[in-house]
DNA sequence: AAGTCCGCGGACCGTCTAGT
DNA sequence: ACTAGACGGTCCGCGGACTT
């Protein structure tokens, strides 16, 4: 076939997926169908909201993070409702920026803290979601938790070593090339097996172990400056930072919320 | 398919400063 | 003691092109 033939075939594909795709729109944003689906993932948080962020679709996981026994108990309810106030606020305030902003957001790396007071790492997705006069009407969001990392897959060996590194020395500063260095790979190769083993990149992993270090130590006394350094911050505004895109809250409100969490 | 290289845009960091 | 904003420099992530 020659090249002229396999883009006309390709071009004609194209076409006819987008053609299907027409006829099934309204099936696929019906909120029911999505929702069955959605309800078999256990490891997915789903939702639908409206523009003022209010729940429109829930899923099952999502109610069971929030300690509902029906999802009818979340609908109309926004985020401010739903979590501990100061996350809720901070929640709600990211569904108010997608609407306002019209723009998504997209493998957000997050540190939630659920209704019992277990921590967990998910990465979100939110998208705003438009109406047939592409006016933003709502969003759509998923918070996917992450999974543990493939053992089984070739390279896990060599990026265990990284890994093992970046444990061992997080409060240090750590560059991408030492790494690849250290697991034998190029900085590329590194980037895409730490992508596809532990659905992170190498900077992720980085923040995500100085994090989870640093909400061990703010479960202490320590001060915000001395935590920093110990995780690997060279200055606490830039922990301040990080700690408040990550988690959504200051370390010091974090720390408050654990207290009044175990209380 | 996997690996390498490169350029660009944006994220991130450190520093300084001001405010609470 | 801590948070937050501004700013400039550095580094990272990503996509594309090319090679093995």
């Amino acid at each position: 076939m020659s090249s002229f033939q396999t883009e006309a075939r390709s071009r004609q594909s194209v076409e006819w997926v987008m053609s299907a795709r027409q006829q099934l729109a309204h099936a696929l944003i019906d909120p029911f169908f999505v929702e069955v689906l959605f309800d078999q993932l256990s490891d997915v948080v789903f939702f639908i909201k409206d523009l003022h962020g209010r729940y429109l679709v829930v899923n099952d996981a999502l109610r069971r993070r929030c300690g509902y026994k029906q999802k009818s108990e979340l609908l109309g309810r926004s985020s401010l409702e739903v979590f501990p106030a100061e996350l809720g606020a901070i929640y709600l305030a990211q569904d108010l920026e997608v609407i306002r902003q019209g723009r998504a957001i997209s493998n957000r790396l997050e540190l939630h803290l659920y209704n019992d007071g277990v921590r967990g790492w998910c990465l979100t997705h939110k998208i705003p979601l438009l109406d047939q006069h592409s006016q933003v009407a709502g969003l759509a969001g998923i918070s996917r938790d992450l999974r543990m990392p493939d053992e089984a897959h070739p390279v896990y060996q060599r990026l265990s070593e990284v890994v093992a590194h970046i444990q061992r020395f997080y409060a240090q500063p750590l560059r991408l090339e030492d790494l690849a260095a250290i697991s034998h790979l190029s900085v590329s190769q590194l980037e895409r097996h730490m992508q596809r083993i532990f659905e992170l990149t190498p900077k992720q992993f980085i923040i995500k172990t100085r994090l989870e270090a640093a909400t061990r130590l703010l479960e202490g006394d320590a001060s915000i400056t001395t935590i920093a350094h110990a995780c690997g911050y060279t200055d606490h505004s830039a922990f301040s930072r990080q700690f408040r895109q990550v988690v959504g809250l200051a370390p010091a409100k974090y720390r408050e919320l654990f207290r009044s969490h175990r209380t």
